[in-house]
DNA sequence: TTTGACCTGTGAGTTGCTCACAGGTTTTAG
DNA sequence: CTAAAACCTGTGAGCAACTCACAGGTCAAA
């Protein structure tokens, strides 16, 4: 297989092949008559292995490094699910920001819909985001939020 | 105030107030002795408004495009509550996904609980990832998610 | 007066691609 | 057979929103 040949069977940018191989996730041996790339099926795995572990959030440092263990025949799966641990703990501090954010955007715009446009005066910029208050800046979470 | 205090008063790395600067969301004056950028109560109130925006979502480009109209004495607000509402949407499709990531996660978690290490033979890389099916691939949420 | 903390502008690094460019190769159409 | 289109190659830049580093100028306190 030929780089866009690859990307097709793996559903992602030509380019993102040539930056994978750049950055050593994939490995081709090279047709020496014209030094183009040749990726196999084992390459196709790699790719779409690489592709799926990103959109569980690792990094493409991790993926190399998951990939090469593999190729080391080490079982790099303990380390993965150290990980992918890791991951999930973000993923669920991530969702519960944006359902605290969501929730302040709502309440916003319902209190909005009473406000003037507010013209500016030279000193009020815009009352719409002026009158935002900062989330709670440390730690504790003082107000729950379901849904 | 010099960059420092501006900084402080916000809550936010000075470089980023010499970001902003540059970038032209903050117009400073000079002080013509030592040509030290001069900040006033005005900056700062323009200083926290861009970065309530930023919390908010919006771009740097609109957020000058905000300030640079309240400097023309153009009310801001109709496009602000705007930009407001796409980007409450754009925060509960963040939502979305991330629940559904979620829910997948701990899925393979539980079920990776009953499956071996996975020694790679040179063809199985990590069954833990491999395993990890792609999600819907288009529009239709077929599947609903709550919590 | 010297030290240290601040100021200045500019340029590079971060992440994961994506695009652009210039030149070589292969395939397809006429 | 040839010319054009489509692909290949490597490299370098651009994106967003900062953050940090650097080299040199300025200023306040000890």
């Amino acid at each position: 297989m030929k780089v866009k040949e690859l990307a097709e069977a793996a559903d992602v940018n030509p380019d993102t092949v040539r930056f994978y191989t750049r950055e050593n996730l994939l490995k081709p041996t090279r047709n020496p008559d014209n030094n183009y790339q040749q990726f196999d099926a084992e390459d196709l795995r790699r790719l779409r292995f690489a592709r799926k572990a990103r959109q569980l959030g690792f990094s493409l440092p991790e993926i190399r490094q998951i990939l090469d263990q593999a190729d080391d025949h080490h079982s790099p799966c303990p380390m993965v699910r150290d990980v992918f641990q890791h991951r999930l703990a973000e993923v669920e501090r991530e969702i519960r920001e944006l359902q605290q954010l969501r929730k302040r955007m709502t309440a916003a715009l319902a209190a909005w819909q009473d406000m003037p446009d507010g013209t500016p005066d030279g000193h009020t910029i815009c009352r719409l985001i002026e009158h935002w208050d900062d989330p709670a800046p440390c730690c504790g979470a003082t107000e729950q939020n379901e849904e």
